[in-house]
DNA sequence: AGCCTTTGACCAGCG
DNA sequence: TCGCTGGTCAAAGGC
């Protein structure tokens, strides 16, 4: 079973092979099987402009390639709910359209991998993907760094690295990346051999964006436990990477720190420079407002409810809403008008939930599941702390936020909130997400992304229509619709009859 | 039917 | 008071 890191290496060769001859990528699918493709799908204007131009491909034609790959999800997903009637006996089911596609992306084994991001999560960063392979015209820029300089640097320093590959003048559109992410934000290492961006959106429903935002993140974040861990250092640097800025390219460079952590005035609050901007006014306003740069999808369920021009950036605002009732939690998306770029995120508030959990049935889930129920079957969850500001910090250093051991236990009990672990405030502020659906201005749910590195177990009897779920409550299964943005069927208690709608 | 996005209008704060 | 700006509301329409 090859590591994660010998993907990597794979994927560093064929990228600098790549890249090397005119940044140019072919999709491995004969275009003959694609034309035969239905209606396309899924395509963000940014992705399609960056195939056409390091492809030299249309974007009808990519919009196939990538309907292509979403039949090739569809039949994922069928041959999910294949393996829930069959209870566990498709473990090994192939996935025949997959390989068909010749789209060859591994699946590793997901407990390697997890040790491997335990251990080696400053490698899952260097997914950030550099302009120089996004955009043609960047292959004669002077500024313009190769990919493989770009990806050897933030190989160099995991953590710092990503975050100032984000911010230093590189966008974030991924075009390529080794490290696809799961529904689940687990990272899948994908050969080097098949750059065909398509394969990894429709392979598992999520962008590349998504899956770079969703891997620097986790990098991000495990690099943020393992400075708790040693005694929370204080470096101003190293906090910063929890604050992930997708920068626009044009941005000139400077240091992340500098260029996107701003003092905290309060003991609740990360704030950004804009925010620093406003800071008198929004510390009287918002005892809770925590304010967090992060890629869009942090595995909450948003909804749109505003959008703003701003005038002085050139820019628009758009402004969501957690969908979770109750729930005030906000952020501000702000993107370029012109490229659509996601410039900059901001959080405010906090979750008084958990991040809605996508289950996947895969054998590894299962058996995990099945064995301890009970047992780390809630660490999705991410709740987040601040550290308590040293008065001789800084200005310039933010209060950590940090990420809750994933050991914890989510107290078994008969709550009336039907187990869906809702908390305090004071336990949660918003949290950098794990998986993000960044599509350029939208922004679209998927499953938590900030999540720790250690890989969540999800409670569940796949096969079943009875099973504990991971928050310990027994539920029943008596409905199923499917819902935009939300696929997961609503779920009763069979011991209190509470009802979750997922 | 329900959820979502879009978008113009509205409101409040500030200089 | 006025204009600007940020933030929110809510109707309309799409999916």
């Amino acid at each position: 079973m090859p590591s994660l890191a010998s993907f990597k290496n794979l994927f560093i060769s064929s990228i600098e092979a790549e890249t090397k001859d005119e940044n140019r990528f072919t999709c491995t699918k004969p275009v003959s099987d694609i034309e035969n493709r239905p209606k396309p799908v899924l395509f963000s204007a940014n992705r399609k402009a960056f195939m056409a131009d390091d492809q030299g491909l249309k974007a009808p034609k990519e919009e196939r390639v990538t309907e292509e790959v979403e039949q090739i999800e569809e039949s994922e997903e069928e041959s999910e709910e294949d393996e829930e009637e069959g209870e566990e006996s498709e473990e090994e089911k192939p996935l025949p359209k997959l390989q068909e596609s010749s789209l060859t992306v591994s699946v590793p084994d997901r407990s390697s991998l997890e040790a491997e991001l335990r251990d080696q999560s400053s490698q899952s960063e260097t997914l950030v993907v550099p302009p120089s392979i996004r955009s043609s015209k960047n292959d004669h820029d002077p500024d313009c760094r190769t990919f493989s300089q770009l990806l050897a640097g933030a190989m160099a320093s995991p953590v710092a690295n990503s975050t100032a590959a984000f911010s230093d003048g590189l966008d974030v559109k991924p075009m390529i990346s080794t490290v696809h992410v799961d529904s689940s934000g687990f990272p899948m290492v994908c050969s080097p051999v098949s750059l065909d961006p398509a394969g990894f959106k429709g392979q598992f429903g999520m962008s590349h964006q998504e899956a770079l935002a969703s891997v620097t993140a986790q990098a991000a974040q495990a690099q943020v436990q393992k400075q708790l861990q040693a005694g929370f250092p204080s470096s101003s640097s190293e906090l910063s990477s929890t604050s992930l800025t997708q920068s626009m390219p044009s941005e000139p460079s400077s240091t992340p720190q500098e260029q996107k952590v701003s003092p905290v005035p309060k003991d609740t609050d990360v704030c950004t420079p804009e925010l620093d901007k406003q800071k008198s006014s929004d510390q009287k306003a918002k005892s809770t407002h925590v304010v967090m740069k992060a890629p869009s999808n942090d595995g909450y369920n948003w909804r749109k409810y505003g959008q703003k021009q701003v005038k002085s950036t050139e820019s628009s605002r758009s402004y969501y809403r957690c969908t979770y009732s109750d729930c005030h939690a906000k952020k501000k998306v702000e993107c370029c008008d012109h490229s659509g770029h996601v410039t900059e995120i901001i959080y405010k508030g906090r979750h008084n939930h958990d991040p809605p959990r996508k289950i996947r049935c895969t054998k590894a889930r299962k058996s995990a599941s099945a064995v301890e129920p009970d047992e780390d079957s809630e660490t999705i969850d991410l709740p987040v702390r601040k550290l308590e500001s040293d008065p001789s910090t800084p200005k310039k250093e933010l209060r950590e936020v940090t990420l809750s051991t994933p050991e914890k236990k989510r107290p078994i009990s008969s709550a009336s909130d039907g187990g869906a672990g809702l908390k305090t405030e004071e336990e949660h502020i918003d949290e950098p997400d794990a998986k993000r659906r960044i599509k350029d201005s939208d922004t679209e749910y998927s499953a938590p992304l900030f999540k720790t590195v250690k890989e969540p177990k999800i409670v569940v009897q796949a096969a079943s229509d009875v099973g504990i779920s991971g928050d310990g409550y027994r539920w029943r299964k008596y409905g199923q619709k499917m819902v935009k943005g939300n696929p997961y069927p609503s779920v009763m208690c069979s011991s209190c009859h509470h009802i979750i709608l997922a």
